[in-house]
DNA sequence: TTAATATATGAATACATGTTCATATATTTT
DNA sequence: AAAATATATGAACATGTATTCATATATTAA
């Protein structure tokens, strides 16, 4: 059971996953790293709605940020931000569960 | 890589979960049914506003209701909306990664 | 039926937040 | 140096939403 403080953190990355545009950013970056400008028109979100979600993403680190010359390339941060977005995926992608359980 | 329709499914699941006092709520519900005047002793919420986050969940097949009595028990839906919930509380327990992953 | 307990609901409100627009900053190229 | 490209940022706004208060509904007890 997670303290008051630890719920609190955790509340925060779900909320910041729970928008589409964000999630759809945060998706997009599952596999590798993509440039922002990239993830405007992979999400079809303006640029700068794109820079502006990718600083929460990245303040939380649940995104990491890495520059190549003149752009900037944004990655999941780690394994567990991968697992926790797959299964949420795999969750919904599966048929209903039988409610006698 | 999920359709548009599934990424919003999913981005309101974690948008549900991403609010403390809800997710408060969920969390006490992982391990077995609890009725509603516990939950709001538990989490320290008013009944009024447990009852308004109880709906959204109830309605997004989060936590299931079953009544016994005058008491309705609340309970995690199933299997993934625990593990999803269960995976977010570990990323955030362990300890900070190295970034050169 | 009346009273008591447990939960749900509707309205009102204060606050948070997603989006756009304009503009600033950084990096490379010429 | 200036121009071009890529990204970031600040302000403004419109919309969403968490919470409270009062009240309604459901279930059991007397």
């Amino acid at each position: 059971m997670p303290t008051n403080d630890e719920t609190i953190e955790i509340a925060e990355m779900f909320r910041l996953m729970g928008d589409p545009t964000r999630l759809k950013i945060l998706i997009q970056c599952l596999d590798g790293p993509v440039a922002v400008g990239d993830l405007a028109r992979l999400t079809g979100a303006s640029q700068s709605l794109v820079s502006h979600h990718l600083r929460l993403l990245r303040a939380a680190r649940i995104l990491a940020a890495e520059r190549r010359g003149k752009k900037v390339y944004y990655a999941a941060a780690d394994d567990h931000i991968r697992s926790v977005v797959t299964d949420m995926i795999d969750h919904v992608a599966e048929p209903l569960e039988d409610g006698d359980a």
